[in-house]
DNA sequence: CGTAGACCCTGCGCGC
DNA sequence: TGCGCGCAGGGTCTAC
Protein backbone atom coordinates (compact mmCIF):
# COMPACT_ATOMS: atom_id res chain seq x y z
CA UNK A 1 0.00 0.00 0.00
CA UNK A 2 2.51 2.41 1.10
CA UNK A 3 5.71 3.50 -0.76
CA UNK A 4 7.76 6.86 0.13
CA UNK A 5 4.67 9.49 -0.71
CA UNK A 6 2.14 7.78 1.50
CA UNK A 7 4.29 7.46 4.10
CA UNK A 8 5.26 11.11 4.02
CA UNK A 9 1.71 12.33 3.78
CA UNK A 10 0.79 9.96 6.77
CA UNK A 11 4.13 11.69 9.00
CA UNK A 12 2.59 15.00 8.39
CA UNK A 13 -1.13 14.30 8.99
CA UNK A 14 0.62 12.56 12.55
CA UNK A 15 2.19 16.64 13.55
CA UNK A 16 -1.11 16.78 15.97
CA UNK A 17 0.83 13.44 18.04
CA UNK A 18 3.78 16.05 18.85
CA UNK A 19 3.60 17.09 22.65
CA UNK A 20 0.94 14.01 23.64
CA UNK A 21 1.60 11.54 26.00
CA UNK A 22 1.54 7.37 25.68
CA UNK A 23 -0.69 6.27 28.21
CA UNK A 24 -1.27 3.16 27.86
CA UNK A 25 0.00 0.49 25.43
CA UNK A 26 -2.27 -2.58 24.23
CA UNK A 27 -1.33 -5.54 21.68
CA UNK A 28 -3.66 -7.28 20.32
CA UNK A 29 -2.18 -9.96 17.86
CA UNK A 30 2.03 -10.31 18.13
CA UNK A 31 2.41 -11.65 14.46
CA UNK A 32 3.90 -9.07 12.26
CA UNK A 33 6.62 -9.48 9.46
CA UNK A 34 8.77 -9.50 13.00
CA UNK A 35 6.81 -10.81 16.23
CA UNK A 36 5.83 -7.67 18.37
CA UNK A 37 8.28 -6.89 21.23
CA UNK A 38 5.19 -6.24 23.88
CA UNK A 39 7.58 -5.48 26.88
CA UNK A 40 9.60 -3.12 24.74
CA UNK A 41 6.43 -1.06 23.63
CA UNK A 42 4.76 -1.08 26.69
CA UNK A 43 8.18 0.50 28.26
CA UNK A 44 6.84 3.47 26.35
CA UNK A 45 4.12 4.30 28.53
CA UNK A 46 4.55 7.89 30.06
CA UNK A 47 6.90 8.65 27.12
CA UNK A 48 6.18 12.51 24.93
CA UNK A 49 5.84 12.60 21.23
CA UNK A 50 8.84 14.85 20.65
CA UNK A 51 8.72 14.80 16.53
CA UNK A 52 8.29 12.86 13.51
CA UNK A 53 10.31 11.37 11.01
CA UNK A 54 11.14 8.51 7.93
CA UNK A 55 13.80 6.87 6.43
CA UNK A 56 12.84 4.99 3.65
CA UNK A 57 9.28 3.73 3.93
CA UNK A 58 9.60 3.60 7.73
CA UNK A 59 7.83 6.31 9.77
CA UNK A 60 10.05 7.12 12.96
CA UNK A 61 8.43 8.57 16.32
CA UNK A 62 10.84 10.32 18.66
CA UNK A 63 10.05 9.58 22.15
CA UNK A 64 11.49 11.20 25.50
CA UNK A 65 10.98 10.09 28.88
CA UNK A 66 12.49 12.20 31.89
CA UNK A 67 13.69 9.31 33.56
CA UNK A 68 15.08 7.72 29.86
CA UNK A 69 19.28 8.44 29.52
CA UNK A 70 18.46 8.09 26.18
CA UNK A 71 15.28 9.59 23.91
CA UNK A 72 13.82 6.17 21.91
CA UNK A 73 12.01 5.91 18.76
CA UNK A 74 8.93 3.94 17.79
CA UNK A 75 9.04 2.55 14.63
CA UNK A 76 6.63 1.65 11.94
CA UNK A 77 6.60 -0.11 8.59
CA UNK A 78 3.04 -0.36 6.82
CA UNK A 79 3.87 -3.48 4.83
CA UNK A 80 1.34 -3.55 2.10
CA UNK A 81 -1.93 -3.18 4.31
CA UNK A 82 -0.69 -1.06 7.10
CA UNK A 83 -2.69 1.97 8.45
CA UNK A 84 -1.50 4.23 11.34
CA UNK A 85 -4.25 5.94 12.63
CA UNK A 86 -5.69 8.72 15.15
CA UNK A 87 -8.54 8.59 16.65
CA UNK A 88 -11.02 9.55 19.44
CA UNK A 89 -10.81 7.05 22.08
CA UNK A 90 -14.33 6.26 21.70
CA UNK A 91 -13.92 4.92 18.45
CA UNK A 92 -15.11 1.28 17.67
CA UNK A 93 -12.56 -1.38 17.57
CA UNK A 94 -12.03 -2.50 14.25
CA UNK A 95 -10.53 -5.32 12.45
CA UNK A 96 -6.56 -6.35 12.49
CA UNK A 97 -6.03 -3.57 14.85
CA UNK A 98 -2.88 -5.19 16.14
CA UNK A 99 -1.37 -2.60 18.12
CA UNK A 100 -3.24 0.68 20.11
CA UNK A 101 -1.88 3.32 21.97
CA UNK A 102 -3.92 5.22 24.27
CA UNK A 103 -3.03 9.25 24.56
CA UNK A 104 -2.87 11.16 27.80
CA UNK A 105 -5.71 13.46 25.37
CA UNK A 106 -7.76 10.47 25.25
CA UNK A 107 -7.05 9.56 21.75
CA UNK A 108 -5.67 6.94 20.78
CA UNK A 109 -3.16 5.82 17.82
CA UNK A 110 -4.16 2.71 16.27
CA UNK A 111 -1.82 0.01 13.84
CA UNK A 112 -4.22 -2.03 11.56
CA UNK A 113 -2.62 -4.54 9.11
CA UNK A 114 -4.76 -7.16 7.90
CA UNK A 115 -2.49 -8.63 5.52
CA UNK A 116 0.66 -8.49 9.07
CA UNK A 117 3.39 -7.65 6.61
CA UNK A 118 3.92 -4.54 8.66
CA UNK A 119 6.28 -4.07 11.17
CA UNK A 120 6.53 -2.36 14.81
CA UNK A 121 9.45 -1.67 17.22
CA UNK A 122 10.74 0.72 19.49
CA UNK A 123 14.84 1.32 19.38
CA UNK A 124 17.37 3.52 20.98
CA UNK A 125 17.67 6.68 18.98
CA UNK A 126 21.05 7.00 19.07
CA UNK A 127 22.73 5.17 16.55
CA UNK A 128 19.24 4.33 14.93
CA UNK A 129 20.67 4.52 11.18
CA UNK A 130 22.81 1.40 12.54
CA UNK A 131 20.19 -0.81 13.49
CA UNK A 132 19.53 -3.72 11.19
CA UNK A 133 16.66 -2.68 9.75
CA UNK A 134 18.11 0.61 8.23
CA UNK A 135 21.89 -0.16 7.72
CA UNK A 136 21.39 -1.57 4.09
CA UNK A 137 19.52 1.34 2.77
CA UNK A 138 20.46 3.48 -0.39
CA UNK A 139 19.61 6.77 -1.27
CA UNK A 140 16.71 9.05 -0.34
CA UNK A 141 15.83 9.93 -3.68
CA UNK A 142 14.16 13.39 -2.18
CA UNK A 143 17.64 13.94 -0.54
CA UNK A 144 20.40 16.88 -1.67
CA UNK A 145 22.99 14.06 -2.76
CA UNK A 146 20.52 12.10 -5.30
CA UNK A 147 21.27 12.49 -8.44
CA UNK A 148 21.31 11.06 -12.13
CA UNK A 149 25.35 10.58 -11.86
CA UNK A 150 25.10 8.48 -8.21
CA UNK A 151 22.62 6.12 -9.57
CA UNK A 152 24.84 5.85 -12.76
CA UNK A 153 27.77 5.00 -10.66
CA UNK A 154 25.63 2.52 -8.23
CA UNK A 155 24.83 0.89 -11.11
CA UNK A 156 28.57 0.35 -12.46
CA UNK A 157 28.55 -2.42 -9.85
CA UNK A 158 25.12 -4.05 -11.24
CA UNK A 159 23.35 -5.19 -13.84
CA UNK A 160 19.65 -6.20 -14.88
CA UNK A 161 16.45 -4.44 -15.48
CA UNK A 162 15.95 -0.50 -14.68
CA UNK A 163 13.08 -1.61 -13.03
CA UNK A 164 14.25 -4.43 -10.84
CA UNK A 165 17.09 -1.55 -9.88
CA UNK A 166 14.61 0.90 -9.19
CA UNK A 167 12.73 -0.92 -6.57
CA UNK A 168 15.73 -2.48 -4.54
CA UNK A 169 16.38 -0.33 -1.98
CA UNK A 170 20.30 -1.11 -1.57
CA UNK A 171 20.34 1.42 -4.28
CA UNK A 172 17.35 3.71 -3.72
CA UNK A 173 14.37 3.61 -1.39
CA UNK A 174 10.74 4.50 -1.04
CA UNK A 175 10.28 3.66 -4.57
CA UNK A 176 8.07 0.93 -4.55
CA UNK A 177 5.71 -0.85 -7.58
CA UNK A 178 4.23 2.39 -8.71
CA UNK A 179 6.13 4.92 -8.76
CA UNK A 180 9.34 3.08 -10.41
CA UNK A 181 6.72 2.04 -13.23
CA UNK A 182 5.59 5.76 -13.41
CA UNK A 183 8.90 7.25 -13.03
CA UNK A 184 10.42 5.45 -16.05
CA UNK A 185 7.15 6.57 -18.22
CA UNK A 186 8.39 9.99 -17.17
CA UNK A 187 11.72 9.17 -18.46
CA UNK A 188 10.91 7.37 -21.55
CA UNK A 189 12.94 4.35 -20.32
CA UNK A 190 11.79 0.68 -20.82
CA UNK A 191 11.51 -1.34 -17.83
CA UNK A 192 13.12 -3.93 -19.37
CA UNK A 193 16.02 -1.85 -20.45
CA UNK A 194 19.50 -3.19 -18.66
CA UNK A 195 21.20 -1.13 -16.21
CA UNK A 196 23.85 -1.55 -18.26
CA UNK A 197 22.62 0.21 -21.32
CA UNK A 198 21.56 3.72 -20.06
CA UNK A 199 23.63 6.66 -20.78
CA UNK A 200 24.56 9.80 -18.83
CA UNK A 201 22.05 12.37 -19.63
CA UNK A 202 19.09 9.12 -19.26
CA UNK A 203 20.24 8.77 -15.24
CA UNK A 204 19.59 12.52 -15.05
CA UNK A 205 16.13 12.24 -16.96
CA UNK A 206 15.36 9.08 -14.88
CA UNK A 207 16.72 11.24 -11.57
CA UNK A 208 14.55 14.03 -12.12
CA UNK A 209 11.42 12.08 -13.03
CA UNK A 210 11.68 10.14 -9.74
CA UNK A 211 11.69 13.21 -7.74
CA UNK A 212 9.02 14.71 -9.60
CA UNK A 213 6.48 12.08 -9.40
CA UNK A 214 7.16 11.44 -5.96
CA UNK A 215 6.79 15.50 -5.06
CA UNK A 216 3.52 15.33 -7.38
CA UNK A 217 2.13 12.27 -5.12
CA UNK A 218 2.95 14.08 -1.85
CA UNK A 219 1.29 17.09 -3.09
CA UNK A 220 -2.34 15.33 -4.17
CA UNK A 221 -1.90 13.62 -0.72
CA UNK A 222 -0.52 10.06 -2.09
CA UNK A 223 -2.07 7.29 -3.83
CA UNK A 224 -5.18 5.72 -2.78
CA UNK A 225 -5.70 2.30 -4.96
CA UNK A 226 -7.84 0.63 -2.21
CA UNK A 227 -7.35 1.68 1.27
CA UNK A 228 -5.09 4.18 1.98
CA UNK A 229 -5.90 7.34 4.46
CA UNK A 230 -3.41 9.13 6.55
CA UNK A 231 -3.31 9.50 10.08
CA UNK A 232 -6.43 11.77 10.65
CA UNK A 233 -8.22 9.31 7.41
CA UNK A 234 -8.10 10.88 4.67
CA UNK A 235 -7.54 9.59 1.21
CA UNK A 236 -5.47 10.27 -1.66
CA UNK A 237 -5.80 11.76 -5.10
CA UNK A 238 -2.98 11.29 -7.04
CA UNK A 239 -4.17 7.62 -8.27
CA UNK A 240 -5.86 9.79 -10.98
CA UNK A 241 -2.56 11.53 -12.09
CA UNK A 242 -1.13 7.22 -12.66
CA UNK A 243 -0.01 7.88 -16.20
CA UNK A 244 0.39 4.19 -17.00
CA UNK A 245 0.51 2.20 -13.47
CA UNK A 246 -2.98 -0.61 -13.23
CA UNK A 247 -3.97 1.06 -16.77
CA UNK A 248 -2.94 -2.07 -18.76
CA UNK A 249 -5.54 -1.66 -22.33
CA UNK A 250 -5.94 1.92 -21.80
CA UNK A 251 -4.30 4.02 -24.04
CA UNK A 252 -1.08 6.21 -23.36
CA UNK A 253 -1.98 9.66 -22.39
CA UNK A 254 1.00 10.67 -24.52
CA UNK A 255 1.02 9.08 -27.82
CA UNK A 256 -2.41 7.63 -27.43
CA UNK A 257 -0.72 3.80 -28.28
CA UNK A 258 -2.28 0.64 -25.88
CA UNK A 259 -0.31 0.57 -22.68
CA UNK A 260 0.96 -3.24 -21.37
CA UNK A 261 1.49 -5.30 -18.44
CA UNK A 262 4.12 -7.27 -17.88
CA UNK A 263 5.44 -9.51 -15.23
CA UNK A 264 9.31 -8.55 -13.29
CA UNK A 265 10.73 -10.00 -10.32
CA UNK A 266 7.07 -11.31 -10.09
CA UNK A 267 5.12 -7.95 -9.72
CA UNK A 268 3.29 -6.11 -12.56
CA UNK A 269 4.73 -3.79 -14.60
CA UNK A 270 3.08 -2.08 -16.74
CA UNK A 271 4.52 0.48 -19.81
CA UNK A 272 3.46 2.08 -22.86
CA UNK A 273 5.77 0.60 -25.82
CA UNK A 274 5.45 3.89 -27.92
CA UNK A 275 6.74 6.19 -25.49
CA UNK A 276 9.38 3.86 -23.24
CA UNK A 277 12.62 2.56 -25.41
C1' DC B 1 29.41 -11.18 -4.71
C1' DG B 2 24.54 -10.07 -7.23
C1' DT B 3 20.24 -11.60 -8.98
C1' DA B 4 15.76 -14.36 -9.55
C1' DG B 5 12.22 -16.68 -7.30
C1' DA B 6 9.50 -18.35 -3.45
C1' DC B 7 7.34 -16.97 0.47
C1' DC B 8 5.01 -14.50 4.38
C1' DC B 9 -0.75 -13.15 4.91
C1' DT B 10 -5.61 -11.59 4.17
C1' DG B 11 -9.14 -9.63 1.24
C1' DC B 12 -11.22 -8.42 -3.00
C1' DG B 13 -13.02 -8.68 -7.67
C1' DC B 14 -13.72 -11.48 -11.46
C1' DG B 15 -15.38 -15.38 -14.30
C1' DC B 16 -17.76 -19.52 -14.22
C1' DT C 1 -25.50 -17.00 -5.04
C1' DG C 2 -21.21 -19.40 -4.28
C1' DC C 3 -16.62 -20.83 -5.24
C1' DG C 4 -11.95 -20.85 -6.93
C1' DC C 5 -8.42 -18.16 -8.91
C1' DG C 6 -5.39 -14.42 -9.54
C1' DC C 7 -3.96 -10.36 -7.91
C1' DA C 8 -2.49 -6.61 -4.51
C1' DG C 9 1.11 -0.48 -2.77
C1' DG C 10 6.65 -4.70 0.74
C1' DG C 11 10.60 -7.06 2.37
C1' DT C 12 13.48 -11.10 3.36
C1' DC C 13 15.49 -15.47 2.68
C1' DT C 14 17.20 -19.11 -0.27
C1' DA C 15 19.27 -21.22 -4.21
C1' DC C 16 21.98 -20.41 -8.06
Amino acid sequence: MPELPEVEVLRRSLAPLVGERIERVEVHDRRLREPVDEDALRGLVGARVESLGRRAKYLRIHLRRDDWEEPRTLVVHLGMSGRLTLEPGDAPEEPHEHVVFRLASGRELRFRDPRRFGLIFAARRAGLDTDAHFVHLGLEPLSEEFSGEVLERVAERRRGPVKTFLMDAAVVVGLGNIYATEALFRAGIHPTRSVARISRRRWDRLADAIQEVLRAAIREGGTTLNDFSDGEGRSGYFQVSLSVYGREGDPCPRCGRTIRRIVQSNRSTFYCPGCQR
